[in-house]
DNA sequence: GCGAATTCAGACACCGCTGTCAGACGGTGA
DNA sequence: TCACCGTCTGACAGCGGTGTCTGAATTCGC
């Protein structure tokens, strides 16, 4: 049968408070007696029941990563990233798929606290600017991380990488490739990091010289339908752009079909450019210059601050990384 | 603060115990009595602690996912399907990923088990196949049910697909288009499912009086680098196949980007299939034709007969698809 | 109209740990 | 020598619910 902290004292011929010491490597536990209650513990495979744990202490061991749908590589990256971390630790993640649309979400959030009694939550963008799940946590005290936020970047801890900057960067090498006609396909309005990536693209543009086309710029969701509508609609223009630089990788991927459906070849007549470098990036063909995003890091360190929980606010920026591979080249002629 | 049980006992009058027969939904609690005792509840807004749950009831209103890394998308799917399941159960889902190579594996899960006390398991291939860990389940005589497992199908309970049919499928449709030269990539050595794929291949191979080549059929790791490689040796024959048949999606994205590379037209002079139909058949052009497998509702299924805790063992085959896209056509000449 | 079955509600122990407090012990400074 | 401190260990009371048992009120069969 499954093995109580009781039979453990009783093997080790301790009391039980003893072994919770060692349990939770606590002081004051003389050096003999913990070798004696480690080895009962390892002897009679003893695992703590986690629901006691959390009932008398005031942990419970368990992290929370909430998230909306989208990319599935991005969500893979994230869960990857904070479940290593919390390995580390010792500590359970749950993993939380929300609809940020839903106007239960800050209650739904509220309940998942107080019946689990989570120690720390990790909220990935877009929910990481859904107003009322941040007063609900504002308002429990409960400490947590956003990663990629886009707005109120001073009131909480987060980590995130510099979005404007990166587009900033593709946008650049695109013009020193040559192109002067660039299309821009924008992200998910849900997500600020869509808002920060157009910027980007407009900031490169200007230091370049280069008017700004609205009818160059395209609205997006994030998906491949949407970065192939807008791929449509921009190779239709009377003088279509010579580069499209999609905001992220799945819409990339979108343009590159109408592409090769329309036999244009890529990179010599298109040059595309997408965003996130997910394994979609190598999947394609060819495969996309894009921008590394250390989606796993980020997601790491969203952990790592919850536990080291300094104090105060914290941010930690990640360093982007532009991949250059098949997809983008001077323009013909 | 936080309402307790004894909290809502108070507001509506009753005792603690009747508020808890509310809360499981126990029989003999008057109309009434049940209407002050939800009123209460929601005035509150109470939410019953897990852990109090868990530890002194039978049920910890948690179940557990576990799976080995591979592709992304399928994990997405199948944690969706799982996750959608619980929702309407009312249960929290602790996604757990493991490495199926590890030594420890089957204590870990041991370990799991105890610290958390889950009401029962998921298991998603390839861990469906782990001995140690069937052992160990099969041991504690906690529920669980497996995802398209490859072995001892009559032991426990478990929702599939035919794969071998699937791919037989596939393969008869290259053969009804008229190809003769047929390449196969083989899927993961771990996954008991590239057994049936190839098996399936081999069958429709023998039906229709194609003699097989072993040349002609390369090993695979389900990832984008396996199924280049594979196609990279397949076009290098001296007489190169006509069609390549790879046992997932991801492989089949490596052949087309070789086929790419090397100015092949797809599906003028090569025709390629692909195995899962995840999103990434259709965000490479051309769109693959590939076996649809019902991921989500296997997933979703799975779960169900988690809850549904029939006595006994049972199985659920589920239907697959040939989705027909752009990738197949008639060879050349 | 009366005993028995059924419906309803509460008292109480306890699930397996942690927090608090108090006690024992040996070493230290005055 | 004594008071005092740092170190080590145990007793004990919960944490917030559920399972079991017991008892009262109601319905039912004949």
């Amino acid at each position: 049968m499954r093995a109580t902290i009781s039979d453990v004292a009783r093997a080790a011929g301790v009391s039980i408070k003893t072994v919770s010491r060692v349990l939770n490597k606590e002081r004051y536990v003389g050096a003999a007696t913990r070798e004696r209650v480690e080895a009962a513990m390892t002897a009679l495979n003893f695992s703590p029941s986690l629901a006691a744990r959390t009932l008398a202490g005031s942990r419970s061991f368990q992290i929370a990563l909430i998230y909306d749908n989208h990319s599935p590589f991005y969500i893979h990256q994230i869960q990857e990233g904070v479940w290593a971390r919390c390995r580390q630790e010792g500590v359970r993640m749950l993993a939380q798929p929300v609809d940020v649309a839903s106007p239960t979400l800050a209650r739904e959030v509220g309940g998942l606290i107080d019946e689990t009694r989570v120690d720390g939550i990790v909220l990935s963008s877009p929910v990481t600017d859904a107003a009322p799940v941040l007063a609900e946590l504002e308002r429990r005290g409960i400490p947590f991380v956003r990663i990629s936020p886009g707005t109120n970047h001073a009131l909480t801890s987060s980590v995130f990488m510099d979005d404007a900057q990166a587009a900033d960067d593709m946008t650049t090498h695109l013009v020193n490739l040559g192109h002067r006609r660039i299309g821009f396909v924008i992200g998910h309005p849900n997500h600020m990091a869509s808002d920060q990536r157009l910027f980007g693209y407009r900031r490169a543009l200007d230091r370049a010289g280069i008017a700004y086309e609205p009818e160059l710029v395209r609205p997006g969701l994030f998906d491949f339908a949407s970065g192939a509508a807008a791929a449509e609609a921009l190779l239709a223009l009377p003088a279509p752009p010579t580069a499209i630089f999609a905001s992220n990788d799945d819409m990339a991927a979108g343009v590159l079909a109408v592409a090769h459906d329309r036999g244009i070849p890529v990179p010599a007549r298109l040059s595309v450019a997408g965003f996130d470098d997910t394994e979609l990036a190598r999947a394609v063909w060819p495969p996309l210059t894009t921008i590394r995003q250390p989606t796993r890091d980020l997601a790491y360190t969203a952990a790592s601050l919850l536990f080291e929980k300094s104090d105060g606010v914290e941010h930690r920026r990640l360093q982007h990384d532009l991949m250059t591979r098949g997809s983008t080249a001077r323009p013909a002629g």
